[in-house]
RNA sequence: GGUCCGCUAGCUCAGCUGGAUAGAGCAACUGCCUUCUAAGCAGUAGGUCUUAGGUUCGAAUCCUAAGCGGAUCACCA
């Protein structure tokens, strides 16, 4: 249903689809060739291969019962039919089923000159509906580390995409501010940090606070090995060890609301709260609203009443209350524990509910490693069967682990990249880099080191959103992320360089701005495959939108910024002798510019003027 | 063991709603800075798309099974 709709609005702002007259063409062509009518979307094109001449292929093998003639036959009529009654279509040549369009000189300008013309290129129209990213959902007793920052950089990306897919966002962050892993920190920090704060130590707060998660976790470790050596089975000592009863302690006290309890914990969360600040900012992602599990940990137990109501859920003999989802193909889920309190999933219903009530989204995206899959699945089909209205619209972004060569990363053991060090290397590594090529010159030291944060943060998020979310994928910090190649500081490069095009431009006083596509002859091969791509730039929005994948966005990307630079190379501007030609040439360098900075935008990742 | 996910060049990845000779980047090698930024461009070399069956005009892509790797299957979050 919501497919429909949204079509129905995006249509009209497609300017001018020549793909969509293709495929209009073949339909009649076939209706008064083989006097058989195909619905439009049995019909589909694929751009034609490098190695034969055109832009559009047509496959006419799946037509063959409704031509009952050869592949060539068939090709050669349809080709001839688009010849004849389909403007943009210029020529064609077969090979074998293969029906190749190549598309006249005019039909290129046209498509650029419209969209040059369009001031909202990459934006599509408002479809009405809201969605909600959640994202981050960090635990505020660690610093933020390399899988932190995938999930940031996507989660961000995906609601920046949704947006320019025409949805209204709403960017959640739901924090994890309670709990044992808290107190774990808390006692740590009462036995050892001797009244410690940020100031006095010059750590970031999330770092301190991380420090004393560390340090309890190896006096657990050693308390264990004590226990063990007095006679203790390992179980046994993992429970009995007092610094974790502590702990324990410590957790119910402040659900009773212990006053010294609380206030320490906000003191801790308040430092690592200025930290988490801190690191965001850096990252560039920001937030609409954000949910504390301090105030929605005791939400859901209402829904659990009104499941045992509409029999969605069902009590055992002690008081647990289950859902069965093996009609699902999913086992029995514990929704209530049996002495009452909550589970995690209680208290993502309750959530559920409370994002729907407060913004009455019509989609709901987490973000949420792929660890959690089960979860997801289980709550999602919950909700469904409780009827709620959002439950269609309910999408666990599911992406892979981040792993180092090492192994699986581990906070308690210290086993982390540290999202903080790792930005700064990055930073770092970008200066070098930089000064090494000798690009610094005419910058003052503040330009320069906007660059050094543009251009590293660029490559670390390029890094992490170029691949599909759901893979997983490794990350060896021996081998430094790269600046050539498929890398953000490549596109990002290609944008310094028509910027420098455009600043020449202006200072010669070429009139580019109002470019029609009137006066041109002929159009470079270069010309027309860079137009190609830029006609295909909304295409990928949505294609983005629709999987929820940056990575579509990023690889193309790269093949706008690859395509630039051989255009670039092949076809000279500003020593064109035909004034109309090198207007035309800048335009299109400015198209390709403002291309790469909307699309790079959404990836979250900013663009240089000069590098 | 059940369920889910992945496996494509030495490495990191595209391609997966079936279409032509499977593509990029890195690493290696060869050219190109007295024309607009060489973080670039052009080229060489590198593949039994894990394996075995099946579906069909056609399979990296769909189906089945196996192998390898990972996740998950808590009255943890």
């Amino acid at each position: 249903m919501r497919t429909f709709a949204f079509f129905a609005v995006k249509k009209p702002v497609i300017i001018m689809n020549i793909q969509e007259n293709i495929i209009q063409g073949i339909q009649l062509a076939f209706q008064n060739i083989f006097n058989h009518d195909l619905s439009l979307d049995q019909i589909s094109l694929a751009p034609t291969r490098k190695e034969f001449e055109g832009t559009y292929t047509f496959v006419v093998f799946p037509f063959l019962k409704v031509s009952r003639t050869t592949p060539e036959n068939t090709a050669n009529q349809i080709g001839e039919y688009l010849k004849e009654n389909v403007a943009e279509v210029a020529d064609f040549n077969v090979v074998k089923g293969f029906l190749n369009l190549v598309l006249n000189e005019n039909s290129w300008l046209d498509i650029f000159a419209k969209i040059y013309a369009n001031p909202n290129f990459g934006q599509l129209p408002a479809n009405g509906q809201k969605v909600m990213v959640e994202y981050s959902s960090p635990n505020t007793n660690k610093p933020l580390h390399l899988g932190h920052l995938r999930n940031n950089f996507l989660g961000y990306s995906v609601a920046e995409i949704l947006k320019a897919n025409g949805y209204e966002v709403t960017k959640a962050n739901l924090v994890n501010d309670r709990g044992i892993h808290i107190c774990k920190s808390m006692v740590a920090y009462q036995r050892f940090a001797n009244g410690e704060t940020p100031e006095s130590s010059g750590l970031k707060g999330d770092h301190l606070a991380g420090k004393y998660y560390v340090l309890f976790d190896q006096e657990y470790k050693k308390q264990i090995k004590e226990l063990m050596a007095e006679g203790q089975t390992e179980e046994e000592a993992k429970k009995n060890a007092p610094i974790l009863l502590e702990a324990q302690e410590m957790l119910r006290k402040w659900e009773a609301n212990d006053e010294a309890i609380v206030s320490l914990w906000k003191q801790m969360n308040g430092w690592v709260y200025e930290g988490f600040d801190a690191s965001y900012k850096r990252m560039g992602v920001d937030f609409d609203k954000t949910y504390y599990e301090s105030n929605t940990y005791l939400l859901g137990k209402d829904i659990v009443e009104e499941g045992l109501k509409k029999e969605v859920f069902f009590k055992k003999d002690n008081g647990s209350v289950w859902v069965d989802l093996t009609p699902e193909g999913l086992d029995e889920k514990l929704v209530l524990r049996g002495d009452g309190t909550s589970v995690y999933i209680t208290q993502d219903m309750g959530t559920a509910d409370l994002k729907y009530d407060d913004f009455k989204i019509d989609k709901s995206v987490y973000v949420v490693g792929n660890e959690q899959d089960y979860h997801f699945d289980v709550l999602f089909k919950i909700m469904q069967k409780l009827g709620r209205p959002y439950g269609p619209g309910l999408y666990h972004l599911s992406y892979g682990m981040v792993d180092l060569p090492t192994g699986k990363m581990k906070s308690r053991e210290g086993t982390v990249v540290d999202a903080d060090d790792l930005m700064q290397e990055m930073v770092d590594t970008a200066a070098a880099h930089t000064k090494e090529l000798g690009k610094i010159e005419g910058f003052t030291p503040e330009q320069a080191t906007e660059l050094y944060e543009i251009l590293g943060l660029g490559a670390l998020k390029y890094f992490l959103l170029k691949v599909d979310p759901k893979k997983r994928m490794l990350f060896n910090p021996q081998e430094s992320i790269e600046f050539q190649g498929n890398t953000g500081p490549f596109i990002q490069y290609s944008h310094a360089r028509i910027a420098s095009i455009l600043r020449k431009a202006d200072q010669l006083g070429v009139d580019y701005t109002n470019f029609d596509g009137k006066g041109i002859e002929k159009v470079e091969e270069s010309e027309s495959s860079l137009i190609f791509l830029l006609n295909d730039f909304e295409k990928k929005i949505k294609q983005a939108g629709d999987d929820y994948s940056p990575s579509i966005l990023a690889q193309y990307l790269f093949d706008l910024a690859k395509e630039y630079n051989r255009f670039y190379a092949d076809l000279p501007i500003f020593n064109e002798n035909d004034p109309a030609i090198l207007a035309f040439r800048v335009a299109l360098s400015a198209l390709t510019a403002k291309t790469i900075k909307k699309g790079m935008s959404l990836l979250g990742i900013a663009v240089p003027e000069r590098m």
